[in-house]
DNA sequence: TTGATACTTTGACAAACGTCAATATATCCA
DNA sequence: TGGATATATTGACGTTTGTCAAAGTATCAA
């Protein structure tokens, strides 16, 4: 049976220097971003479209999404800082946030 | 209105080559695994602790979370391939999986 | 101003998720 | 064999998520 506070603790140095709670909160919003294959796929094609970007008009098919899906994956990436946007006519161009994994890249071994 | 089949490509070279189906869903997988606060908090106190690991029942109060809720992030990041565990008695000592990120840094740029 | 194209927002719904209490399983020790 | 500790599983719950149809907003051109 469990407990509460039987916990008996092996003294190991746990943690040096633990990650914040905010800092974990910050990675895990990049993270979850390209948790969904979908919007992973997604970041690809945009990153892959480079400076120019891409339309995201182009990016419906590909992923055999409706387009208010794709808006919305997009709105998701954007929000995590991964990709903006760039309005031509009535076209929106998106491209990859240049560095924007950089964070991501720190916390990697 | 947005009609079907309506979309004008701006024949813009979409991708070269664009990620596949498949490991777009495997490196969603490690994502996922990440995309939690608790879970990356989790996983950090993991790998901090090295080869040796880190028992099991001295990761439920630095997280504030129940010793079911741990246990059930751990699974997830084993399912993932992140963490692996060893047993000792009646312990479990969980350690970071080695190279368990290296699919994940390929994909960064 | 009217119509066409590009995109976003809203609303709805099923599925997945994070959480905990309660229970079950595993391992050791007396 | 029992009791104690460590961990996992089950079941339930409210919340979040991915999805689409429908409707709304934006921009341009005739």
């Amino acid at each position: 049976m469990y407990a509460e506070g039987m916990a008996q603790s092996r003294n190991i140095p746990l943690t040096k220097r633990p990650i914040s709670d905010e800092r974990a909160t910050s990675l895990s919003t990049a993270f979850s971003a390209l948790s969904d294959p979908i919007r992973l796929r997604l970041f690809d094609l945009v990153r892959r479209a480079g400076e120019t970007g891409v339309c995201s008009c182009d990016l419906v098919e590909p992923l055999d999404r409706s387009q208010p899906t794709i808006s919305h994956h997009l709105k998701v990436l954007r929000e995590a800082g991964l990709v903006d946007s760039r309005r031509e006519g009535t076209w929106l161009w998106y491209f990859a946030v240049p560095d924007c994994l950089s964070d991501i890249q720190t916390f990697l071994p």
